[in-house]
DNA sequence: TTTTAGATGTGACCTAAATCACGTCAGGCG
DNA sequence: CGCCTGACGTGATTTAGGTCACATCTAAAA
């Protein structure tokens, strides 16, 4: 954790939510923003932890985790450069509901809690652009439930990779070892290699280490075309 | 669907959410809100469909469920009296992340989502007490995930048993058919019956038909004591 | 009282996927 | 160069839990 170098406005800007935001309420932000730095597999919060922040990501990624019990651990979701993070002031949440781990080298952007409570009053878009956050998130969840109840390990799997694959050229690649992978989808890092192996078999992918790289995407959609999903036969 | 009568100030103060409420933007909800009745079974929204109402319990209980691709069904919640469900026009959401459906004969209060946007300028209170409950909706649906990722069917069953008891006395009894209990954790009938046998066997719980009476709430309680999750040895 | 539909019990079987137990392969480094 | 260490590959075994195929059992309808 180095220490802190202000944020310049230009580089809020690269934050979705507030890339349209008019000046004045960028200013009033970068000034009560702080910047961090997190190590791979440091973490950044723990469930049930008291911290009402949010978290912008600025650079490397972040993983999302529920953990519990028998040490098994659930990912929930992977965040990457501009997306953001965090129990929400504008609503009442007091405790983090899942941890937070750094998986590369990342640089975040934390608005504490305090801060925003202050300047909620102040810019009515600001508190838009949040609550959309939000609803992404209610819907990610949904989403997350059912795929967890009713889909394959495999499908989830395929999920995993298309959820989380950068574009470079023709090429899409994931940047994840099968171990983080496995951790990503739930399960065990066995079933990953299985799996990829197969799929390499049939030439949907090819793995090296560390990397998966995605030759048909296509072979990867969900078990059962996405839409009309109200006629389950 | 019986002819809609109108909604009294003290049948609206009975759920929670607008207990407190001063009179002044209870009347303005009665004047928008409307009565609707439902037969058990009888489907109240389906997921993915364009409807951003806010939907109250003022009788009986609504169940809350994700169904998809190979029919399989996931049971999310259970509303009952009180409770609150629905996409919030506060909120961006545009379609419903899961479907909803009465599970016994309902009465319901619906918020138009035009409505609530107009009153939602007047009143902040209103608004605070809206988002709390979307908050709470977050938690529960990040639980739901942990629940799902690595809880067994024996774990969830109990989780569901718990958490659906209603209180009579000294008694604890669950109103769910068994059948029902297995859509609500997302399992199938037999797992559900040779479980509650196996409970009933040890004095847990003793089964009757469309009921089961807990005899013994704290042999139910989740696999490694709730507090200090955040250790998992 | 019979009928009948729904709710429940239970055994036999089967499959996905976790667990265990290795063996390989590549890169960093003393 | 050998020596590790971390990532990957693969078989054998085990198990939770879903599927199938029935046998009750009960309450409400006829």
């Amino acid at each position: 954790m180095i220490a802190t170098l202000p944020i310049k406005p230009d580089e809020l800007r690269e934050i979705p939510v507030f890339h349209r935001l008019p000046d004045e309420p960028v200013h009033s932000l970068v000034a009560v923003m702080v910047r961090r730095h997190y190590a791979p597999g440091q973490v950044i919060f723990l469930e049930g932890e008291q911290a009402n922040s949010l978290w912008f990501v600025s650079e490397g990624r972040v993983k999302i985790i529920k953990h519990s019990l028998n040490g098994r651990v659930q990912g929930l979701c992977l965040m990457n450069r501009g997306k953001c993070f965090g129990s929400c002031p504008l609503f009442d949440m007091e405790n983090n509901p899942a941890t937070a781990q750094a998986l590369d080298n990342v640089t975040l952007f934390v608005l504490p809690g305090e801060a925003l409570q202050q300047l909620k009053g102040r810019d009515p878009h600001l508190v838009k652009a949040l609550l959309h956050i939000y609803s992404q998130r209610l819907e990610h969840l949904a989403r997350v439930s059912e795929v967890l109840g009713s889909w394959t390990v495999s499908d989830r799997i395929n999920d995993c990779l298309l959820t989380y694959a950068n574009r470079e050229g023709q090429q899409s690649y994931v940047e994840l070892t099968q171990e983080k992978l496995a951790a990503m989808v739930g399960t065990v890092r066995e079933v990953v290699t299985r799996h990829l192996r197969s799929l390499e078999r049939e030439g949907i992918v090819r793995n090296e280490t560390g990397r998966i790289i995605i030759l048909n995407a296509d072979a990867l959609l969900p078990p059962c075309g996405c839409e009309d999903r109200r006629t389950p036969a």
